[in-house]
Parts: structure tokens; C-alpha cells; sequence
DNA sequence: GGAAAAATGTAATGTTATTACATATTGGCC
DNA sequence: GGCCAATATGTAATAACATTACATTTTTCC
């Protein structure tokens, strides 16, 4: 059985890099979450086990695991969610529930090359395509009709 | 002729609101910088006429003329832009730029419905359209090459 | 002109993120 | 094994961003 984990080691191992203890502990953490964590409650939960964390060791191992792709930072939210799809590259859409904060990510819509094509029509060259699209998830539809 | 603080008056007018002096003076502000600002930014100006200013006065009136439409925050940037184009109701999409961090405004372009029938789909229901598209805006690709 | 509502002032504090530098760990090479 | 360089982590301080709570002033409207 071939857990999120190690998923994610042998991922990293394609790319040269290597998912050290430190990583390991913050990526489980957001794997548990289910659902954005804030940096400094992940700083909280690692200084259980490891009384000398602090903001840096937060912030450094987020921008790891951000620049690898197995976890996106959502600005609107100001926190980190750990990706559910890093088989492969792609492009992620987040669907941000503004009731719950939950996360859904889209895997490269159909409708994203017609985006790319738009944007570049003025002259703009989109690098990078993580969008973030604010509304209501289906659970928090329900709760509030 | 019609400036665009002048614009902002009547379109807060016709929503029952008005464009106070300190509201003038931010959005003067944003207005000159033709493109976004810090928080803290606006406050230091503010400042030079107005001694008292403090981090409330800035984000207070921040959330208001957001609010009204008039000014958009750039999540991204955790940066607040004028809004070119309160004319009217709009959907916005801010092409960020990475290297400059200049904002340009897209609006309502032709893939916004087949975007929100496709989020639909998935059980989401969209309730704000402003979308941030990160990547190179055509001066700074030039100036890379 | 007086009461209620809206806007602004003021002080303190909470939250998010970075800088700068020290130490430890790993991996290659002889 | 012993050394160097590169990578990773530890540590302290502080910078940058944002909110809360409450006081005061200004406006609106009867």
C-alpha cells in the first residue's frame, strides 16, 4: 500500500531532492488536516515533538514543499493545503468555500487553454496557474438554504 | 471634465453613500500610484496631512471602498489597487505581474460563464469573480528578453 | 436642538513572515 | 576514514500586516 507519504518521497526523489524527517512531519500534518492549515498552526503542532521550532522552520519547509508542488499556498486564505494530486504535473484550480475554508482543487479544466489563450491575446504571459475561485461549496449550500 | 474622483462620488452617491475626505484622500492615493499599494504605504501617506492617521483609519476605509468596488485587494500582493473601471457592475480579473507586480484589469471576459457553468458542475457555486492570473506583463517580458 | 447613526480617533495587541547568522548533517572525493 | 562543499536546520530578533475595543466627533433626520 503506497500511502500519500510515500508518494510524495518518491516524487521528490525523481527531482533529486529528498523529503527529510522535518518535511515528512510538516506534510503529514497537512495530509491529516484534510483542509488549509495556517503557518503557525503547523509551527504549534511540530513543536510538540521538536521544542526548538519555530517561525523559520515553519516557513522554509513550506516553501520546499510549495516549490515542489505538494502543497499550494492559498493567499486569499493565507494558508497552506497539501495537494491531493502530485503524480503529475499540473495546473491547479482551488475552489475556496468563503463559509468553511474548505479547499477543492480542479485539475486542469477544460476551459484553461481558452483562459491562457485570452490572457496572452494582451500581451500577458500567464506563468502560473493557480487560480482561486471564491464562492460556496455544496455542504455550506445546504446549511445555509 | 469628469475625474475619476469625481466618478467615485456620484457612484457612491447613487448607492447612498458618501466620498468623505478621508475616503477622497485614500483613494487619491491609489488612484496616483497606477497600481497597488501596501496598507501601510497609503498610511504613511496619509500621515503627512493627517497626523493621527492610524493602521484603523487605513483598513477601515480600505474595507469600505472595496466594498463599494472601487478598490480591489490583491490577495497575492497583499496590495490594494484602484479600480479602473467602476462605471459599472463588473467582473474583474487582475493579471499579476511577478516581476513588477504591476496590476492590470481584465473585464468580464468571454470565458467567465463557461469558467462558472464548469465550476457549477462540480457542486461549487462562485460568488466572486475576481480572479488573480499570475505571470509576466508584456514590458517585463521585453525587458527579460 | 436633541437623539440616533455613521464616521473617525486612539491605544493596545494579535497574526503573519523575514532577516541574519550559527550549527549540524549529508554526500562526494581522495 | 578525513576533508570539503553543499544542504538542511537551529536560534534570536524584528519587520510587516491586520484587528479589537472603546472613545470621540460629525452627520442626519425628526
Amino acid at each position: 500500500m503506497m500511502t500519500p507519504l510515500d508518494h510524495a518521497e518518491s516524487w521528490l526523489a525523481d527531482r533529486g531532492e529528498k523529503l527529510t524527517e522535518l518535511r515528512r512531519e510538516v506534510l503529514s500534518h497537512l495530509l491529516d488536516a484534510h483542509g488549509p492549515m495556517k503557518a503557525y498552526e503547523l509551527l504549534t503542532a511540530l513543536q510538540k515533538g521538536r521544542p526548538g521550532a519555530s517561525p523559520p522552520t515553519v516557513y522554509r519547509t513550506l516553501d520546499f514543499l510549495v516549490g515542489m508542488g505538494l502543497v499550494h499556498r492559498i493567499d486569499s486564505l493565507q494558508s497552506f493545503v497539501a495537494c491531493p494530486i502530485f503524480h503529475a504535473p499540473h495546473q491547479g484550480v482551488m475552489l475556496v468555500c468563503e463559509r468553511c475554508h474548505g479547499v477543492e482543487e480542479l485539475e486542469s479544466p477544460s476551459w484553461m487553454e481558452t483562459l491562457r489563450n485570452e490572457v496572452a491575446a494582451t500581451g500577458f504571459v500567464m506563468n502560473q496557474h493557480e487560480l482561486e475561485i471564491k464562492g460556496l461549496c455544496r455542504a455550506c449550500q445546504e446549511a445555509t438554504a
